[in-house]
RNA sequence: GGUCUGGUAGUUCAGUUGGUUAGAAUACAUGCCUGUCACGCAUGGGGUCGCGGGUUCGAGUCCCGUCCAGACCGCCA
C-alpha cells in the first residue's frame, strides 16, 4: 500500500497512529539537527519531521538530498508538533518519520510550484503538467468539474438525456472556417469537425428524443482570443414542442442552479432586453450590467448650435461617467487618445464636466449654454461630480466606439466586480444581416433559425427588418448562451437558403439531409448552447478561459507542450493523397 | 490581414543621453544554525542581452529586417 492517509487528512485525533504517506516535496527546511519536509498532494500538505535523535541515522541522512518535487513514500508516526502552524489544516500535526523510499527524483522545476508562481505564461503552458500541480490551478479544474457535474445532474433531473454527435462530420459554407480531416479512404475528400452539433441536435428532435443535452467540444478555425479557444467546449441543449418562453425558464433555471451552486450567491430572475434596446442604451448586443454608464442621445439638445463637428453627425451620443469632473487636462487628455486609437476608431470626443456647484465646464464652451449642459447631463443621467464623455459620428459604429469606452472606464473604475453576477436576457435579434463584402444577407445566428411569425411576411420584402425568435443569454459583459427555436418546415428552410443566396442544388447538397427529415414529421423545436469555458471561468472570477482549460492552445492556436500543429512525413501525406503546396 | 506591448541569469524583472567588468530578487549549490513553516545567516556558480544586418571610436540601449509571446481590431453563422 503506497498511502494510508492523504497529505490532507491528519488531523490531532490521530496522533499515535502510525501512517504511510505518498507525495511530493513541495520544501524542505534544513536546520541542520532538523529537516522539514512540506509533503504535498492534490489533498493538502502535511509536514515530515526529520531528526538527527529521533530519525533512524540512515533515513536522517537520505533526507538531506530531498529536493523540490521528489516524490517520496513515508512511514512514520503522527506526532504532536511543538509549535503549531494555525493558517495549515494540518497543522497542529506532523509526521516522525522512521522509513523513507524515494519513489522518483526530479529536475529542479523551471519555474516554482507555489501559489504564485515566479513561472511565466508561455513556460507555464510549457511545462503544463508542472503548472497543474499548483493549487490555483488544481483548484480551477476542479471549479470546471463541479460546474459540468452540476448541468448534467440539473438537466438529467429534467429528463434531458445526453446524446454524442459524430465529430467526423461535413464541411459548410456558412459560418465560421472549418477544421478539415484529410480521408485516406476516399481519396481527396475531407470530414470537417463540427463548429457545432447544430443539424445533429435538431435530427434527434426529429428522431423525438424530445430533450437532448450534450457536453460536446466544437472546433472553429478562427483567431485567438484571450475567451476563444479553436476547440472549446460547449453545452448544448435542444428541445421538442415548445416555444421560446419555455426555452428561457428552462434555461434560466440551469443557469441560476450553477451560479447559487457554485458560487454562493443568487441572483433575481433575469432581466430581458431586446437587441435594439441593447444596442441603443449600451451599444453592445452583450451589455455588461453591473453597472449603469447608460447611453444618453442628444441630437435633439446638440445639432444646429453652432457646433458644426456635432450637426452633420448621424448620433451623438454619451455617457457619465463618474467622478470625471475631478479628472486633470491630462487624463481627460488620456481618454481623448485612447478612443482615438485605431483600435476604437473616434475622431475625436468633447466632455463636459458636471461640477459640484452645479455649473458646467466643458470642450465645447464656445457653442453651447450652461442649460444645454445641464440638459445632455440629464440625459445621461449625471450627478455633480461627473464628466460627460461623448462622441458622434455614423450611428452603429459610434455605438460601438462608445460602449468600448465604457467598458473600459468600468474596468478602469473597477465597476466590473468578479464576485457580482448579472444575466440577463437580449432577445429579439435580427434573422439576418447585410453583408457589404459578399453583397448578401447572413443569417445573424444560422440559418436554421426561424423567423418571428408575425415578421414572416416581411421577409420577402424587407428581409433585412425581420426578427428572430433568437436569444442570448449574457453575463457580466459575456455572451455565454446563444439559441433560438428553429425552423421545421421544410418549404420555409427551403425559402432561408433562397435568402442567404444559396442555389437549390447548393442547398439540397449541404442540408439535403435536414430538409429531407423535416419531410418526415419535424416537431416544432429548439435550443440553446452554452459556452462552458467561459461559463466556467467568469464563475470562477476570471475573463480568462485558458486556466479552466488542462491544455489549452497558445495565442497563435499551438500547443507549445506537444508542440502542435507540425509537418506530416511524404509517406503519411501519401496515404491521404495531400501534397503541400509551398508558398512563395 | 492589421495595431500595440514585450523578449536581458533557471525564473521574474531593473538597466539613465550610446561609454569601466551587465545588476537585483528569487531559484540552485556549499557551509553554519536546537522548532522551522515565504525559516535565518554566510559563501559561490550561473548571461549568445531572441536572431540577422546597419549607424558609431564604442550598441543591452539608436535604425532596418525577422522570429517568438501577449492584448486588441478584423474574423468568430
Amino acid at each position: 500500500m503506497l498511502r494510508t492517509h492523504s497529505c490532507g487528512d491528519l488531523r490531532p485525533e490521530h496522533i499515535g497512529k502510525t501512517v504511510t504517506l505518498s507525495g511530493w516535496v513541495q520544501k524542505a527546511r534544513n536546520k541542520g539537527f532538523i529537516v522539514w519536509v512540506d509533503l504535498r498532494d492534490r489533498y493538502g500538505i502535511t509536514q515530515l519531521v526529520f531528526d538527527e535523535e529521533r530519525s533512524p541515522k540512515e533515513v536522517f541522512e537520505k533526507a538531506q538530498s530531498l529536493g523540490r518535487e521528489f516524490v517520496i513514500q513515508v512511514r512514520g508516526e503522527v506526532i504532536e508538533r511543538e509549535s503549531k502552524n494555525p493558517q495549515m489544516p494540518t497543522g497542529a500535526v506532523e509526521i516522525l518519520v522512521q522509513e523513507l523510499n524515494l519513489l522518483n527524483a526530479s529536475e529542479t522545476p523551471p519555474f516554482t510550484i507555489e501559489d504564485e508562481s515566479d513561472g511565466g505564461e508561455e513556460l507555464r503552458m510549457q511545462y503544463r503538467y508542472l503548472d497543474l500541480r499548483r493549487n490555483p490551478m488544481r483548484e480551477k479544474l476542479i471549479h470546471r468539474h463541479r460546474v459540468a457535474i452540476q448541468v448534467r445532474n440539473y438537466l438529467s433531473d429534467l429528463d434531458f438525456i445526453e446524446v454524442e454527435t459524430p465529430y467526423l462530420i461535413k464541411s459548410t459554407p456558412e459560418g465560421a472556417r472549418d477544421f478539415v480531416v484529410p480521408s485516406r479512404m476516399n481519396s481527396g475528400q475531407f470530414y470537417a469537425l463540427p463548429q457545432s452539433p447544430q443539424t445533429f441536435k435538431q435530427l434527434l428532435m426529429v428522431g423525438g428524443m424530445d430533450r437532448y443535452f450534450q457536453i460536446v467540444k466544437c472546433f472553429r478555425d478562427e483567431d485567438l482570443r484571450a475567451d476563444r479557444q479553436p476547440e472549446f467546449t460547449q453545452i448544448d441543449c435542444e428541445m421538442a414542442f415548445v416555444d421560446q418562453e419555455d426555452i428561457l425558464q428552462t434555461f434560466e433555471g440551469l443557469t441560476k442552479h450553477l451560479i447559487e451552486k457554485t458560487t454562493g450567491t443568487t441572483v433575481d430572475d433575469f432581466p430581458r432586453m431586446t437587441y435594439a434596446e441593447a444596442m441603443k442604451t449600451y451599444g453592445n448586443d452583450k451589455p455588461d450590467i453591473r453597472f449603469g454608464m447608460t447611453f444618453g442621445e442628444i441630437n435633439d439638445l446638440a445639432q444646429n448650435k453652432g457646433f458644426q463637428v456635432f450637426d452633420q453627425q448621424e448620433l451623438v451620443v454619451g455617457i457619465a461617467v463618474p467622478g470625471g469632473a475631478s479628472y486633470s487636462r491630462k487624463e481627460i487628455d488620456g481618454w481623448i487618445d485612447w478612443v482615438k486609437r485605431p483600435q476604437v476608431g473616434a475622431k475625436g470626443m468633447v466632455w463636459v464636466k458636471c461640477l459640484e456647484d452645479g455649473t458646467y465646464k466643458s470642450s465645447v464652451d464656445k457653442f453651447f449654454e450652461s442649460s444645454d449642459l445641464e440638459q445632455w447631463a440629464k440625459r445621461m443621467n449625471a450627478q455633480a461630480g461627473d464628466a460627460l464623455f461623448i462622441l458622434g459620428g455614423p450611428a452603429h459604429e459610434t455605438r460601438t466606439q462608445l460602449s468600448a469606452l465604457r467598458m473600459e472606464l468600468g474596468n478602469r473604475l473597477g465597476l466590473r466586480k468578479a464576485d457580482e453576477f448579472a444575466p440577463l436576457w437580449v432577445v429579439d435579434f435580427p434573422l439576418l444581416e447585410w453583408d457589404e463584402e459578399s453583397q448578401r444577407y447572413h443569417a445573424m445566428h444560422h440559418p436554421f433559425t426561424a423567423p418571428k411569425p408575425e415578421h414572416l411576411e416581411m421577409l420577402k420584402d424587407q428581409p433585412g427588418e425581420v426578427c428572430a425568435n433568437a436569444y442570448d443569454l449574457v453575463l457580466n459583459g459575456n455572451e455565454i448562451g446563444g439559441g433560438s427555436i428553429r425552423i421545421h418546415d421544410a418549404d420555409l428552410q427551403s425559402q432561408m437558403f433562397d435568402l442567404l443566396g444559396f442555389s437549390k442544388e447548393e442547398a439540397q447538397a449541404q442540408f439535403g439531409f435536414l430538409m429531407g427529415a423535416f419531410q418526415y414529421g419535424a416537431p416544432p423545436h429548439g435550443g440553446i448552447a452554452f459556452g462552458l469555458d467561459r461559463l466556467v471561468a467568469i464563475l470562477g472570477g476570471d475573463e480568462s478561459i485558458r486556466d479552466y482549460i488542462a491544455f489549452p492552445k497558445n495565442n497563435s492556436g499551438r500547443d507549445v507542450m506537444i508542440d502542435a500543429p507540425a509537418p506530416l512525413d511524404q509517406e503519411q501525406l501519401n496515404e491521404l493523397y495531400l501534397n503541400i503546396q509551398t508558398e512563395d
